[in-house]
DNA sequence: TATTATACTGTACATATATTCAGTATTTTT
DNA sequence: AAAAATACTGAATATATGTACAGTATAATA
């Protein structure tokens, strides 16, 4: 699937929404009225370049035959997920992995796979709009960037928190809650391990 | 939704099985094709009936206009959920019902279920853990209790508060950030419509 | 520097498609 | 028993629509 130009996003969307709205397809005149084109080449051209790299289907002699490519590198089905429970709160312990139960949802539900949904303790993250017991999805990655919310285990401690690495040496993890403190870690001293990073939150009222 | 003939049974199995092969739905003669009838307008009346008896809807003049009408008796485990977006920021504006994308969903995803989401814009919620762009997952409703996250419409404006009713003619909506106030609204002098109210939240990292 | 991709306008036309009209026949409803 | 709905064939046609061709212009790539 090569890159996508922001006018083929456009367009791409502009197909998405029409579906949505009336159930078929659009024409390339509908296009081109929804995006302010003057000629329905214009949309014919995107049309085709977006077959080109992968995005949808024409087909051929076909009265809008565009179909949306289901590009998912990840397949559209229903999975079941653990719901792991962090078990104390303020600084929480896992100890070991303990499914409360398993929640049925589409695998391609958030932006990224993920592997588990993490319920929270606590109000650490609440600035970042993680509250007790949401359940954070959770992607097994050590490939966190600064920024992102990281699952990090701490001995047997295992705490939510925004990664940042200061050097080399050092990381800090960083609560959303001015009542919290921030956790540095020397990583030459203190062993510290990533287990995941936060791909998405659902919270059941 | 009247009695549906065996027949008009054929031709709407056709319209589906053909939408699910290809993303668009059939046209007249694509329809004769598939069912071994001799005559486009074989097909015609059986879509007119289709139409008159609610099962599907026809653009007029439209190719391949047709689209099958969601009468949702038999739940599925997933299902498309519309989200609209909030216009403005603050106090924001809803204005038409604005359907962005769909998300497939388990309709029994949450503990109530709900009729669509809503995607929110500003923090006035942000101390409920409510953030910008999050997903409030809304059940149309108007029986609200005290407490309960709503989706509230003034006039033109649309607003994500608690509800907390002070008299039988006094109603607060509250939220949940000290840089907002209060609104309160005396039902003898303005009209306060309740669109529904929060049974969940999703966040997209 | 030449070439390809992107991003359009504008015209034209073959054909894909909806839709009407004219029939025939059977079943269901009034 | 008459009227309406169902279930078709067959032909005709206006128009909705895809698609090719001729241009212009800019940005990205080789």
């Amino acid at each position: 699937m090569k890159e996508i130009t922001s006018q083929q996003q456009r367009v791409l969307d502009c197909i998405q929404i029409y579906l949505n709205k009336t159930g078929f397809p659009p024409t390339r005149a509908d296009i081109c009225k929804e995006l302010g084109f003057k000629s329905p080449n214009s949309a014919e051209t995107h049309l085709r370049a977006l077959e080109k790299k992968g995005f949808i289907s024409i087909e051929k002699g076909t009265s809008r035959g565009i179909s949306i490519t289901n590009n998912q590198e990840y397949p559209t089905n229903n999975d079941e997920y653990p719901v792991i429970g962090l078990v104390a709160a303020g600084s929480p312990t896992l100890a070991e992995e303990n499914i409360e139960k398993t929640i049925n949802c589409p695998n391609s539900f958030f932006e990224s796979n993920f592997d588990y949904f993490l319920k929270v303790k606590g109000l650490s993250m609440k600035d970042a709009g993680i509250m007790e017991d949401d359940l954070i999805a959770v992607k097994k990655t050590t490939d966190v960037k600064n920024g992102d919310i990281v699952i990090a285990r701490l001995e047997d401690e295992v705490t939510v928190k925004f990664f940042k690495r200061k050097s080399p040496k050092i990381v800090e993890l960083e609560p959303a809650n001015e009542e919290f403190e921030n956790i540095i870690i020397n990583l030459e001293q203190d062993e510290l391990h990533i287990e995941g990073k936060s791909v998405g939150l659902l919270r059941k009222n």
